[in-house]
DNA sequence: ATAATATATGTGTAAACACACATATAAAAG
DNA sequence: CTTTTATATGTGTGTTTACACATATATTAT
């Protein structure tokens, strides 16, 4: 996986980036992380989906380390990983109210 | 698709936008059109893909309105759509040189 | 009109994926 | 130590998707 011009390596980590935010329930989850912490009982609320279909999409984004979590008591606290994720988000959604 | 906190249909739009920029071979094409403007034997070339899986990955992209292009001759050029585009791939590389 | 070139499109298929269901684990409470 | 609650995980499945192959369309040249 190596070319003269074009960064291969870049160009294959960026689609599987995208790859995490290209599922309704995950972007629901991550949307709703956005604004606070919440717990998998609070995410499957919210998200209006089972807690099996929850706890699946957030093995997928503590894999790809978009989101990080901590255990209190008998509950499990998610967060986005880090600002950059806002960030793209944010820029996206620029682009998505600019035209279309 | 309606709740009380979450826009759902925007955090629809935003997981299908990534969808489109969630494959290796669509996304090394954006990414080779990022930089000049090219013709589909150009872009097969460039990403070493054969010319029905790139016209393929093209219809999908002029689908979403992420590319457009011209005909010159028998030859038909693709660009991207808008700046936007790029602005969102340069902060998602911002982010993932950060760390990971 | 025919051939050659560039690109698009219809069909079939193997692989990936999201989720349901059932079950397992882990923590707290009784 | 048993029960309850919160979450994770293994298995099966229907759906989606990327691509190959064959073929169609469009443009130019002969």
């Amino acid at each position: 996986m190596e070319k003269e011009q074009i960064n291969n390596d870049l160009v294959y980590t960026l689609s599987e980036f995208y790859k995490i935010m290209a599922d309704y329930t995950r972007m629901k989850i991550i949307y709703a992380l956005m604004k606070k912490e919440l717990c998998v009982s609070d995410i499957s609320e919210i998200v209006e989906m089972s807690q099996t279909a929850v706890s699946y999409q957030l093995r997928i984004l503590r894999g790809a380390r978009l989101v990080k979590h901590r255990r209190v008591g008998k509950m499990i606290f998610y967060s986005l990983d880090d600002d950059h994720i806002s960030d793209i988000i944010n820029t996206t959604v620029m682009h998505l109210e600019h035209e279309e």
